[in-house]
RNA sequence: GUGCCUAUGGUGUAACGGUUAGCACAUCAGUUUGUGGUACUGAUAGCGAGGGUUCGACUCCCUCUAGGCACC
């Protein structure tokens, strides 16, 4: 049985859900990124306020911090931070690849050193799914080997293979009744995704994520990448593109028939001052105009809200939006707060962030129900 | 009042009688795609004023100005 239901289709874009043990998701989605047990800078009242669907969490952060035996002790996630909602966990095999220099990899696992105090860890398919059921995830990703962007053929081969050997490891040793994801890889050649798409349809997954993606190559490359991997993905399970991205590649991946992201852009953009706001009213677009990996015009504006300009500017970052940051305070105000560095600035400015990928995940949502034939 | 010391971007400082006066912070602008809020890239901006010595002075000398210290 599926816990995906496909509940509308715009040609291939989809509207659905996914019933999970913490509720029913409205598919496609964004999920926020609680690395370590928090989306930095906001509480979870506050992701319940933003009308946040699903929280991202991450298996490597906290293997290394509070560990597995403390989140056993600690009764997972959701008691942890107080969070009602699904949870998905990533598994670690990016974090290794991107966070950790010091790693090896071998057919068993990978042995890496903490970047908290240098120990040695050695993190296999088996901890991984140890640890996420630890963490009481609903969601539970496979452990996957990611290849670089600029990786020769022959590594991406080598990353993708093994990355499948694993997804089998993943499936045979979850026991609990969570959900697992396999993740397809094989860089930007056609084949090798093809080949590990079919790879692991074929043990099977409740749902399959494209990995390996948005780590340097070219957006031409992703893109078709994304639209022939989703042909060849089941019709029944949702699709996850993982890591990714800027606002517009969202709206074109939706239209390849994606129904699950995630992406760090928006909430450490906030951190850095850098803000998105809509430039026309979200709920009246037509996305059918933002297929294109280089649109001619984009559907929003990033305002560098540290920028001289905004010194004095009274308006909030964006006129039309409803979130907190927004009817409380001034572009000027949160220049002020990035100035001086207090913590509110961080705060706020994520808040509206969330809000405006959150916002375009609903309207994209309406907008497929509006059009759906 | 007398003597001594100091004066280099917004701030704190470095060097040298000889290419384009170095560094840090601040400021300004940019980068960030399954998150090390701590990172990275680029830009703006300076020899207190005047005179002298010298082929050449931020550097040596004199005067002035400002600040510091000591003494009366």
């Amino acid at each position: 049985m599926s816990t995906y239901k496909l509940i509308q289709q715009k040609d291939v874009a989809r509207r659905g859900t996914i019933t999970t043990n913490h509720g029913v998701l409205q598919t496609p989605f964004f999920m926020p990124i609680a690395t370590k047990g928090a989306v930095k800078s906001l509480s979870s009242h506050d992701m319940k306020e933003l009308e946040a669907q699903i929280l991202l969490s991450n298996t490597y952060h906290l293997l290394l911090r509070p560990g597995l035996e403390q989140m056993k002790a600690l009764g997972g996630l959701h008691t942890l931070m107080n969070w009602q909602g699904p949870i998905l966990t990533d598994s670690g095999g990016y974090q290794v690849f991107s966070l950790s220099k010091m790693n090896k990899t071998t057919e068993e696992g990978v042995t890496f050193q903490s970047h908290i105090d240098g120990s040695r860890i050695h993190l296999t398919p088996e901890l991984s799914m140890q640890m996420q059921t630890a963490i009481g995830a609903d969601i539970v990703m496979q452990f996957d080997d990611v290849a670089a962007g600029d990786s020769p053929r022959a590594r991406y081969k080598e990353a993708m293979e093994r990355s499948l050997r694993w997804a089998g490891r993943c499936k045979e040793s979850l026991v609990s009744g969570q959900q697992l994801f396999g993740i397809v890889q094989g860089g930007t050649h056609e084949d090798l995704r093809e080949y590990s798409a079919r790879g692991l349809m074929e043990i099977g997954f409740d749902g399959y994520a494209i990995g390996g993606l948005s780590v340097g190559e070219k957006r031409e490359d992703s893109y078709r990448i994304v639209k022939h991997i989703c042909q060849v993905l089941p019709e029944d399970k949702p699709r996850y593109f993982m890591g990714g991205g800027m606002p517009e590649e969202i709206v074109a991946y939706v239209q390849m028939g994606v129904d699950m992201f995630d992406c760090v852009l928006p909430t450490r953009n906030a951190r850095h001052g850098t803000l998105f706001a809509f430039n026309q009213d979200p709920a009246t677009i037509d996305w059918s105009k933002y297929q294109d990996p280089r649109p001619t015009e984009l559907f929003y504006d990033r305002v560098r809200v540290t920028n001289e300009m905004y010194q004095t500017d009274q308006s909030p970052i964006d006129p039309h939006c409803t979130c907190e940051t927004c009817k409380t305070s001034s572009r000027a105000y949160l220049r002020h707060l990035f100035g001086v560095q207090e913590l509110l600035a961080y705060r706020l400015a994520t808040i509206h962030n969330l809000h405006f990928y959150l916002t375009l995940m609903k309207s994209l949502r309406e907008w497929i129900a509006k059009t759906a034939v």
